[in-house]
DNA sequence: GGCCTATGATTGATCGGCAA
DNA sequence: ATTGCCGATCAATCATAGGC
């Protein structure tokens, strides 16, 4: 059985979560991005990098967080609200920083 | 950078409650590699994802090394003794070149990583 | 320590696109 | 028209981490 499982030493074995900041960008942009959650090469580059982690590891988060939300979308229901709110106050933000500069500067 | 034209407000939707999107709703398709072999031709075909022994494992690997990519005489020759089909071998080595692929790429990251380290 | 859920990684196989 | 490869992804599973 050990011998078995022994297969050369599977990375798996030493596995640490990732940072609790990292799984909080990850999360902003899966819930921001629901509708498509299938970040391009590029943006899997910009979050590997803000999350200190591979562009791979950005890849198997992104893998499993899809499957696994859609194997049980109730149970990600408080989570995804909990990030919908949080994105829906940056665009609101962003929103009223947009009129402020519409007005400032109005041709 | 923000397609939402087909968005599908399912019918039970409410506010606060997130959509159901196509990417929700993917399914595969089972797997067909399990073969007819076995069973003259009834019975659900195996639609069951191989587990391959190893010993199997051993033997593609070490044909790996010694070539990346297969041709069709070999490929027969490798499904043979390892009793797999034509299939599976070739998928077997193609998954194998995205994986060496991937492995010397994460390889080299690290050192570009160092440099540009924050 | 045991047990159960959460989570990152691995991998056989599929999907769509492209080339020979 | 058929077939192999690539790149991305799926889906099931592995093995550990974390909580009780």
């Amino acid at each position: 059985v050990m011998i078995l499982r022994s297969r050369f030493l599977d990375a798996r074995r030493k596995r640490r979560n990732f940072s609790k900041q990292a799984t909080e960008i990850l999360n902003e942009y899966f819930y921001s991005h629901l509708s498509n959650p299938y970040p391009s090469e590029e943006a899997k580059e910009e979050l590997a990098k803000k999350c200190s982690i591979t562009v791979s590891q950005v890849s198997n988060w992104f893998g499993n967080k899809r499957i696994r939300y859609k194997k049980n979308i109730g149970k990600f229901q408080e989570e995804a609200n909990l990030y919908a709110a949080k994105t829906a106050v940056t665009a609101a933000h962003a929103v009223a920083a947009a009129v402020q500069n519409n007005q400032t500067n109005s041709p | 950078e923000e397609p939402e034209p087909p968005g599908h407000p399912e019918p039970g939707a409410r506010a606060g409650a997130a959509q159901t999107f196509e990417w929700m709703r993917v399914k595969r398709n089972p797997p067909k590699t399990g073969k007819t072999s076995e069973l003259g031709l009834l019975g659900p075909p195996n639609a069951i994802r191989t587990n391959f022994s190893t010993k199997q494992l051993t033997e593609l690997e070490k044909e790996f090394h010694f070539n990346k990519y297969l041709t069709r005489a070999r490929r027969v020759e490798i499904a043979a003794t390892l009793e797999l089909n034509e299939t599976q071998v070739k998928i077997w080595f193609q998954n194998r070149r995205m994986k060496q692929k991937k492995r010397e790429k994460e390889g080299l990251a690290p050192a570009a990583a160092r440099r540009a380290a924050k």
